[in-house]
DNA sequence: TGAAAAGTCAAGGTATTCCTAATAATTATA
DNA sequence: TATAATTATTAGGAATACCTTGACTTTTCA
């Protein structure tokens, strides 16, 4: 199993269990785009090589070595998306493709010396946490915007769905990136539909949308 | 055949030709520790994808397409050098490798903003030039320390052989690092040893180094 | 408990990249 | 210029990696 291909096993399965544990063959093989058979082939082998706990029929998980390289990978990328944003100048939107290359061919030393140019960063441009050097995991913060209520006033802290261009060039264009303080000015009860006020400018989010924004309610 | 190891090819036989055009099998062969055979086939897989001119027992010799390719690979090596070296604080011995990575998963984008953020420097820390954005060729400046002459004052301009760390540690330790001046305290006629003055020491330089070293000789 | 859903297994396909051994072309040398 | 030595190519195939399909098994849940 060659390396690159490893390492985007153990990212599809590290992020799926961010929401369920342990995984199932299906779930890693629609993130992946693959057939199912594939999967159990790749998830036994890693399971041969340590980085995954499997029973058959019972899903995947990673083990403790598995985890530390898919925590690995993820302050690798967000690294990078900091260093591709704040230093190259590239919008928040279109760093995340760049940053999944480099992460794969980044040495324990440039890890480590890009952490401290950087000046060890605890956030990417998404929002979302950079594990430290301890390869601890981490949790995102917050809650989704979806389940606010009429009146809140919040603050955006993070967006998942980062590797969707189009979404976040329509949250930038709609205010709404990290750090973004706004008001919910209305929630249809119909179909959950949200008008919410950024910026002074009144705009409407979509259910969907507002589920992969999170956010921290302001206590006025 | 793989983006990967096209560009290694490229790399091998663009390198070569800057010493003798066209290149044989047999030194692509050798400079990448493959079989003649291998390399025969793949050399006419580069040349059906319009990368190299080949000709049966003729030699192979980079197409217009496949200079650039090799080109932009200098360039974004070099790019990455600097960066590694100036910003991350990698010592100059030690940022080939992970340059050599990073190289090919540069897109245009990344290269350009580096290029802009690192002030579009014109050599590497190794002193070897660093195409500009035009990818025209370039060519390293210089004659070899070997060939200089008893008593001739000189200046370090670059070192070939980057990708030997044990080498470079050398010159390091013997002061001879790009822009280190230094005066031939003498030539042996015998085996061609020099002895140099360089930082107030005296050291002995082997011929073998010596023409590793690229110098400018200084008027005096 | 039995149908639907989920998962596994077996077998095989394709692509890639390399190798060895045999052959052919070229070059050097006497 | 004939022959040896060198250099290069071709044929054939091995190893690996990754994926697929289709048959079968296990689990889930109405």
């Amino acid at each position: 199993m060659s390396q690159r291909i490893t390492e985007e096993y153990l990212e599809s399965i590290g992020t799926l269990e961010e929401s369920e544990s342990p995984v199932s063959t299906t779930a890693i093989a629609q993130s992946m785009g693959i057939s199912l058979a594939s999967v159990s082939e790749m998830v036994r082998r890693l399971s041969d090589k340590g980085l995954v706990e499997y029973t058959p029929y019972g899903g995947a998980r990673l083990t403790d070595e598995g985890n530390k390289r898919y925590i690995r990978l993820t302050r690798r990328h967000r690294l990078w998306e900091v260093f591709l944003n704040k230093h190259l100048d590239i919008g928040w939107e279109d760093v995340y493709s760049d940053a999944c290359a480099l992460e794969h061919v980044t040495s324990d030393l440039v890890e480590e010396k890009l952490a401290e140019f950087l000046d060890n960063p605890d956030s990417c441009p998404h929002g979302n946490p950079i594990p430290g050097k301890d390869l601890k995991s981490v949790k995102t913060k917050g809650m989704a915007l979806s389940r606010l209520e009429t009146g809140q006033l919040a603050r955006v802290l993070s967006v998942v769905n980062e590797y969707n261009v189009e979404f976040l060039r329509y949250l930038t264009s709609v205010g709404l990136t990290p750090g973004a303080i706004f008001r919910v000015i209305e929630k249809s009860s119909y179909d959950g539909t949200l008008t919410i006020e950024a910026d002074g400018m009144t705009r409407a989010v979509g259910k969907e949308a507002a589920t992969l924004i999170m956010v921290e309610p302001i206590n006025e």
